[in-house]
DNA sequence: GCGCAAGGAGAAGTCAAGGT
DNA sequence: ACCTTGACTTCTCCTTGCGC
């Protein structure tokens, strides 16, 4: 049975894997440099057989300073960065948020959160999934939004994940706060065209169980 | 509940010997 | 001469118990 990656396991292997490629690319730099394992360890105030592990990944643990310095030795500048990948945990406002919709679906209909989009390493996911079959199969996409500070990231997003899951109906889930509703009143042309069906008949479709027959935007 | 100290487990690091 | 590896020591961190 496969077990789910959480995203600390994904990050922590990430890492091994990144320490591994810096240890064979130490070590091409240091054999191409014509240095020995004793000469690199001697300038760098290390043993050789610390250097010997670093080179064929079997040190899991080590500073960031003594990794700079040892491929500083070898000719080797470390560049280190973060970048988005995936989704960020969800917070309780999100969940609370989802909560507060799931309670409104009907009995009959099937509800999922942590949907992945059907990508093969694709780390996205939508945070829920509604899934009915009146009056035909039918499933719409569920995006929670606790605070919409950016209405332009927020369709920038939206979009990227309609293009690569375009199955189903959108549902655009916004926590009911001052912000929110604010942010809503203001949304991007390109938002306003995406959703057609209104908040009011949505939800109600949803209470009945039926097809809502088209994208929306609901407020909980 | 919080801070501190002691003990233990495991990882990190060094030394030295053997192999190529 | 250099690389590799096993044995040993040192260090760090976590857990537990205790007192406040």
């Amino acid at each position: 049975m496969a077990t789910h990656d959480r995203p600390v396991d994904r990050g922590r292997r990430k890492a091994r894997d990144l320490l591994k490629r810096l240890g064979q690319d130490h070590r091409q730099a240091r054999v191409a440099a014509g240095l020995s394992l004793r000469a690199v360890a001697a300038t760098s105030q290390t043993s050789q057989s610390r250097l010997w592990r670093f080179e064929h990944g079997l040190i899991e643990h080590i500073s960031v300073a003594d990794v700079g310095a040892w491929c500083a030795v070898v000719g080797l500048d470390v560049a280190f960065r973060g970048y988005p990948s995936g989704d960020p945990l969800r917070d309780r406002a999100q969940r609370d948020v989802l909560e507060r919709l799931r309670v409104r679906l009907h009995a009959n209909l099937i509800w999922r959160t942590e949907v992945p989009l059907p990508i093969v390493g694709d780390l996205r996911a939508w945070d829920g999934a509604v899934m009915g079959r009146r009056p035909k199969p039918w499933a719409a996409r569920v995006e929670a939004e606790t605070n919409i500070s950016d209405g332009q990231a927020l369709e920038r997003r939206l979009g990227l994940k309609l293009r690569d899951d375009p199955v189903g109906h959108l549902i655009l889930l916004v926590a009911d706060t001052r912000n929110n509703r604010a942010a809503l009143r203001i949304l991007t042309p390109g938002l306003q065209s995406l959703f057609t069906v209104p908040p009011r008949r949505m939800l109600a479709a949803l209470s009945e169980g039926l097809d809502p027959g088209g994208n929306g935007i609901i407020v909980l």
